[in-house]
DNA sequence: ATTCTTAACGAAAACGTTTTCGTGTTGATA
DNA sequence: TATCAACACGAAAACGTTTTCGTTAAGAAT
């Protein structure tokens, strides 16, 4: 077991200077051209790679994005994830993941334990906990040490900073168009509690394209489900709402659900109420995942194009990281420094399947 | 935006040494009340915090583990990750991911890339391409420099490292145990090609428990699907595949399937074919995930205990990170070194649900 | 013969820590 | 009065790089 070589090592066995070894390798033509085939040659051989710590040390960056995400075992984060390692591993940069578990103090202690060093800008989606508090100190310290965010999905404006949303409001207003044209009259809505920014959007969606068309929203219809539950808990309690829900509301022709899971359970729970799918009652889910493709019937679905906002947040952000090299510090006169923030919205996309005519 | 606040800014400022701003605030009985007092007050004030880099530059260690995986949209994985997150996070750990997309050059890129520094150890499971080659240079290569591994679930005996093991011989035995129990005659085995090991053992499971219980393998009852195509194409071509194989087997009472997809899938297909599940046919399926949950009927899986699995990596790979600070070069004589390794297997547990009676 | 270039290399600083080993001052002891 | 311990602090090395700025020697130019 031999450790890793380094420039120290190589230069006393090749009996020159660091400087010279150093120089030598990135073939600086300083060097005469016999040392620097010694050197090379020797570092080859030993395998001699650069460490990354004093490369991060000396350069005041470390080419890792830390990730902060509410949970990791969720098709849509890890989609995310998914997109942001692609464009950062390509850019040459690594990444570096930590989990709120929806938890406020364990986001600030996450933040903290990556911001003194550890990486050279967050790409972050805020927990839940958080949004309820509207605590955002931590958010504005790390930016105020210089330290960029991105913030992707559950954003939220009192935060100055680049982000990448998914445009809610107008998914929501299509899927719901979409069931009003495949002559849904009495269309239901499945969502969470407001203070998560997502499900609120998504709900004024679902009243406006009501609006547009002329129907009158009625409230009967609307099923705030409280999510706070564990998980295991929350199953049997979802079924339970929805179906209490849908046999007070039997003129129910249409579903439109906040998420994935409610679409779901909203056809379980239709199907063993005897209803036919698409023919008695039509459902359409936000979150294109992985139930989506396999339930029977398969479910028409909003999908957000995770990939494709995890590729543009590591963009924004890595773009934002480099550019800092070039301007130390903004020669540029700046008008109006918060209109500089870029905010980008990813359309969404229906995609059609069996739970709709 | 004020940078963050160095010991040499301190020092400077409070005209002290360096030295003296590290002891105090490190509480060092060397440094004077008065002047702890005033430099702790003053890096409270500023919110010092060392820097991470220099930290690790200078303890030769980075407090952070490298997960190199073959994908991360994907349950068992994401599930995976989370248990490491969780005790490293606990043990004062970051973890940062690396994704091999099944490639065995991007596995390569990607161990380079964190092996010069980044990370003091690696967690990972082996990509598809890489079984296939059975080129493992490149972990004999780090663990030579002196880097730990802890490979999970997809292990292979060639490298001497920790490993962290589902067991899935004995998790099939008993499904398939379950299903004769449960009146089955004609179990068919829904499986991978050979190479992956995971996939070989599943089925050599399903073997046993056959032999066990005295029933002849039939081979027209095993189908091995080839699972290289990409997911788009695949659903179809899988769903073809199941079908053509139910209709030349008609006298199939039980479907045993090594992963989640295939006995949804299979579940699928025989609806369509009319059969009614659990009466017909029963499915129990490998790994629990989310479609298991949420299928109709809810499928009986055996469960792998992802979050598990990461745990016990996580503590394996810390345990031995630490304890090589205690002895710096073996100074046990160690008759056996290879058997130092530690092979730890995860039982795995059936979850019963709807698809079987 | 003196000055000037140029080639080829080394010394040292810097990044931000921690830690070992001085060093000067004070008060007490012999 | 001379010696000694204790106290409070600073200098410097080390981790592994890169880069700036010497420095030396040889050969060219004056």
């Amino acid at each position: 077991m031999k450790r890793k070589i380094t420039l120290k090592q190589i230069a006393r066995e090749l009996e020159v200077s660091i400087s010279t070894v150093s120089k030598a390798l990135s073939g600086s033509k300083e060097i005469s051209e016999d040392t620097t085939q010694k050197i090379q040659a020797f570092a080859k051989l030993y395998n001699y790679r650069p460490n990354n710590i004093a490369l991060s040390l000396k350069n005041r960056k470390t080419k890792t994005i830390g990730i902060l995400i509410p949970e990791i075992v969720h098709h849509f984060f890890s989609t995310v994830i998914f997109g942001i390692e692609r464009v950062a591993n390509k850019r040459g940069y690594n990444v570096i993941v930590g989990l709120s578990n929806e938890s406020f103090t364990k986001e600030i202690i996450n933040m903290e334990m990556l911001a003194n060093g550890s990486i050279d800008g967050f790409i972050l989606s805020i927990s839940k906990e958080t949004l309820l508090k509207q605590d955002y100190h931590h958010f504005h310290a790390t930016i105020n040490q210089g330290m960029p965010i991105v913030m992707f999905d559950r954003v939220v404006s009192e935060v100055d900073c680049d982000k990448v949303i998914v445009d809610d409001f107008n998914g929501a207003v299509k899927a719901v168009n979409m069931l009003i044209n495949k002559g849904c009259e009495n269309i239901a809505l499945l969502t969470t509690m407001d203070y998560v920014s997502v499900g609120r959007l998504r709900t004024q969606g679902y009243l406006e394209a009501l609006e547009r068309n002329n129907i009158e929203a009625n409230s009967d219809l609307i099923l705030k489900i409280n999510d706070s539950l564990n998980s295991a808990d929350h199953l049997d309690f979802l079924e339970n709402e929805i179906n209490k829900f849908f046999e007070l509301n039997p003129n129910i022709d249409g579903v439109f659900a906040v998420n994935e899971l409610y679409a779901i359970t909203a056809m379980k729970v239709a199907k063993k109420l005897g209803l036919k799918i698409p023919d008695d009652i039509q459902v359409i889910g936000f979150t294109d995942g992985v139930l989506s493709k396999h339930a029977t019937p398969t479910l028409t679905t909003v999908s957000q194009h995770g990939q494709r906002i995890g590729e543009q947040a590591a963009n924004l952000l890595i773009d934002r990281l480099e550019s800092e090299d070039v301007e130390p510090d903004s020669f540029i006169i700046n008008s109006n420094p918060k209109s500089d923030f870029i905010k980008l919205v990813i359309e969404t996309e229906i995609i059609e399947r069996e739970s709709t005519k």
